[in-house]
DNA sequence: ATTATCTATAGATCTATAGATAATGC
DNA sequence: ATTATCTATAGATCTATAGATAATGC
C-alpha cells in the first residue's frame, strides 16, 4: 500500500512523478475549466471531462482522488494565477508618476481583458464553495486584498482627490466599476444598454463616472498609456 | 388513453380537474423555487422536490412530464407575477405629480424589498433558459420592457433633467442602479462595503449618485412618501 | 366514473475501483 | 521497478413508469 498518495501538499490532487503526470494532470483541467463553464459541474460527467481532455476516464481518478477534487484543484490553479497576476499588477513602483485616472484607466482594461480570457473564473468559484463550504472565505478575501490594495493606490493620491471623504468615496467608486464591469461581461445577466455599447466607449464612460464621483482635480488621463 | 393531457395552454404541466390538484401543483413549485435556488437544479433530485412538497414522487410526475417540466412551469409561474407587478407599478396614472427622484428612490426601494422576498427569482430564469434555449430571450426581454417603461416614466420628466444627453442619460443611470443592486444583493457576489452599508444608507447613497448624474434640477425628494 | 395519490421498480446514468497493459527514466 | 494509462464493471443514484388504492364531485 506504501503511503498515502493524496497526503500531498495539494490533498485532491496526486503528486505526480512523471513528466506526461503533469502535462495529463492540465490537460484535464483545462477540460473541467471548459465544461463546468459550460454546462455546470453537475451536469458534467468525469466520462466528458476525460474525452475533452482526451485521456481515459481511469486515468482521471488514478490524479484525482473524487470528481471534487477536479474542481478544487482546478479553483487553485485560477487562485494562484490570479495572485500571481495582482502581484504584479499591484506593486507601487509600477504606478510611480501616474495618477488616480491612469490607475483607474488600467483597471478596467485588465479587467475588460481577463474576463475575457478567463470567463469560468467566477463560476469555478463558486462551484468549489458549494463543494467545500470551508472555503468560503477564500475567494471573497482575495478579493477583498486586491480592492484594499487598488484603494491604498488611489489614497497615496489623495491630493487629487475633491470629494470631501476619501476613503468612502474611493471604496464606493471601485464597487461602482466592479459593478458595472460585471453588469457588462457576467453572462449570466441580462443585455442591457450597458452591452450596446463598444468596450473602447463603455471603458471611457466607466471612468469619467468615476472621475467625477471622486471630483478629481487635475485630470492628468493616460500620460503613460 | 383519450387525450394528450400535456395537449394544454402550458404544455408541460397536466391541467388540473380538482381542488387539491392545484394546490399540490403549487405545493411543487414552491418546493422546486426553495430546493433549485439552494441546491440548483441537477443537484436536487425529483425525491427531494417531492419530500419538501410532502407528497410522492408519482404524484410530481402525474402533474409534471418530466423533471425540466416543473422548472418551466415555475419559470412560467415567477415570470407571470413579476409582470403583474409591473404592470400596476409602472401605470403613469399611479406617478402624477411625482418628480424624478421620488421614481428612482421608488424603484431602488421595490427593488430591495423584492430581492428578499424572491431570491430564487434569477436563478429560476437561468436555469430554464439552459433548460430550453428557445426561452433564451424571453427574460431579457421582459426585462427590458420594464426598463423601457422605467426609462419613459422618467423622460417625460425631461426638463428636470440637466445632463445634455437626457436620453442617453436616463439609460445608463438605470443600468447603474440594476447593477448597484445586484452587487449588493446578488449571493453569488462577494461582499464588499456596498454589502456592509445598512439598507437605507445603500439606497440614500444609490440615489443620490443618479440624481447627481443626471444633473436634476429640482431635487423635489420623496414628497408623496 | 373520473381524477389524484401512493408504492414498487425497471432502465439509464454516473461515480469510482480493480486489474491488466504500456510507457518512463534511474 | 515504478508510474501512468487503459478497459471493464460493480454499486449507487436518479428519472420515469406501471399498476394498485384512495379521494373527489357530478
Amino acid at each position: 500500500m506504501g503511503k498515502n498518495p493524496w497526503q500531498s501538499e495539494l490533498h485532491w490532487r496526486r503528486e505526480g512523478q512523471q513528466d506526461r503526470a503533469h502535462k495529463t494532470q492540465n490537460r484535464v483541467l483545462d477540460a473541467a475549466e471548459t465544461l463546468f463553464f459550460e454546462q455546470g459541474y453537475d451536469a458534467t460527467s468525469v466520462q466528458d471531462v476525460a474525452k475533452q481532455a482526451k485521456c481515459s476516464i481511469g486515468s482521471v481518478y488514478h490524479h484525482f482522488r473524487d470528481k471534487k477534487a477536479i474542481a478544487l484543484a482546478l479553483f487553485d490553479r485560477m487562485t494562484r494565477e490570479f495572485e500571481l497576476t495582482m502581484r504584479e499588477a499591484m506593486d507601487p513602483a509600477r504606478w510611480n508618476g501616474a495618477g488616480i485616472a491612469d490607475i483607474l484607466h488600467e483597471f478596467i482594461e485588465f479587467s475588460i481583458i481577463n474576463n475575457k480570457t478567463r470567463p469560468g473564473f467566477k463560476t469555478a468559484a463558486l462551484e468549489a464553495v458549494r463543494l467545500d463550504p470551508s472555503l468560503g472565505d477564500h475567494f471573497p478575501q482575495m478579493q477583498r486584498k486586491a480592492n484594499k490594495q487598488l484603494k491604498a493606490l488611489l489614497l497615496a493620491r489623495r491630493r487629487e482627490i475633491g470629494h470631501p471623504d476619501p476613503a468612502f468615496a474611493c471604496g464606493y467608486v471601485l464597487d461602482l466599476l466592479i459593478a458595472l464591469l460585471r453588469a457588462r461581461f457576467d453572462p449570466h445577466v441580462q443585455k442591457s444598454q450597458l452591452s450596446r455599447l463598444s468596450n473602447k466607449k463603455f471603458a471611457e464612460r466607466a471612468l469619467s463616472l468615476a472621475c467625477s464621483f471622486l471630483q478629481l482635480e487635475r485630470q492628468e488621463q493616460a500620460n503613460h498609456a
